[in-house]
DNA sequence: ATACAGCTGAACAGATTGCCCAGCGAAGAC
DNA sequence: GTCTTCGCTGGGCAATCTGTTCAGCTGTAT
């Protein structure tokens, strides 16, 4: 279930030049091509690779403001606040959480003022009792994976040993 | 600068069926090849695609646990924090924000009981004063950019159509 | 009127893909 | 100890796609 170290090399490999195609990268890793096709084919399906689409810059799109907002949603209404949300396309991604908030949403926004006009969108909807938002000045650490794909195929290595 | 609705077309396939190749979509969208190839290399000098990246399910890799941190920082700590933040591969991002917080940051763990060792190396650090974290329960509306892009798009058509 | 920028349709060689196969070695099952 | 299974190797095949270039056309801006 978890991966192997290859398969970590695969992934590292990539990210970092994800145009690379599966014969460059047998040669790279030093393994035959059917290898590294069939441990893609088996990582797709595993749902450890979910798929390969563009990674958009909101930004270069005229959305160079984001922020997170913290919602607290009357009891009941959280089907609804989640198919109100859903239709609003500055709303990136959102989740419920435990904790004071009930839900926590990503959203982008063409400018200050900008967001402001978005923030009414979300907020303004029945079910949502109360909203906090805190807008993003910095983002010293963006969205990787790399990390951690490293930590989990070292922890497949260091468990091999432990087994061998 | 923003995008044209060819652009958003473009974008909107390629994150459907990312593995389409620049022929078929030219096909699909009855352009022709070297359009949909100029329109493509533009949206990434552009930065509007940032990358192909393979999107990497944290949870197949063994940390089904979501959670975000609201860090607040001692004046003054914000670079030392934000590099020990970086050394920790459980930390996926990491935002500094205006609000109560200084910092958000998105966190995962094998399990609830091994979050309580991802926070507490997370916080474990003396720029940090306190830390509050709010666990994902449910993710409703994955990371997603699809409809700001369609959104991007029809802006720029209703701007043609108001400028023509 | 004229230059420019973007799109079209076509062509080319070169590279890659998806698919197949037989052989090999290590691990586990019997 | 022997057998079976599994994953990796290295090779080959036809089909497809890529990167690149070209000339011609059109609408727009100067």
């Amino acid at each position: 279930m978890a991966i192997d170290h290859l398969d970590g090399r695969i992934i590292v490999l990539l990210a970092r030049e994800p145009r690379i195609g599966v014969l460059e990268m047998s040669r790279r890793l030093g393994v035959a091509r059917g290898t590294v096709q069939a441990r893609l084919d088996r990582l797709q399906s595993n749902g450890v690779i979910r798929g390969f689409g563009p990674e958009v810059d909101p930004a270069a799109l005229g959305y160079p403001v984001t922020a997170f907002a913290t919602l607290q949603i009357r009891q009941g209404q959280g089907a609804d606040v989640r198919a109100h949300l859903a239709t609003v396309p500055e709303v990136l991604e959102l989740h419920t959480t435990t904790g004071t908030g009930d839900m926590l949403c990503r959203l982008v926004a063409r400018s200050n003022a900008d967001l402001q006009r978005v923030i009414d969108r979300v907020v303004g909807f029945d079910g949502i009792v109360r909203a906090s938002t805190a807008i993003v000045m910095e983002n010293p650490v963006p969205l990787r994976i790399i990390p951690l794909v490293q930590q989990a195929a070292l922890g497949a290595q260091a468990a091999e040993g432990r087994e061998t």
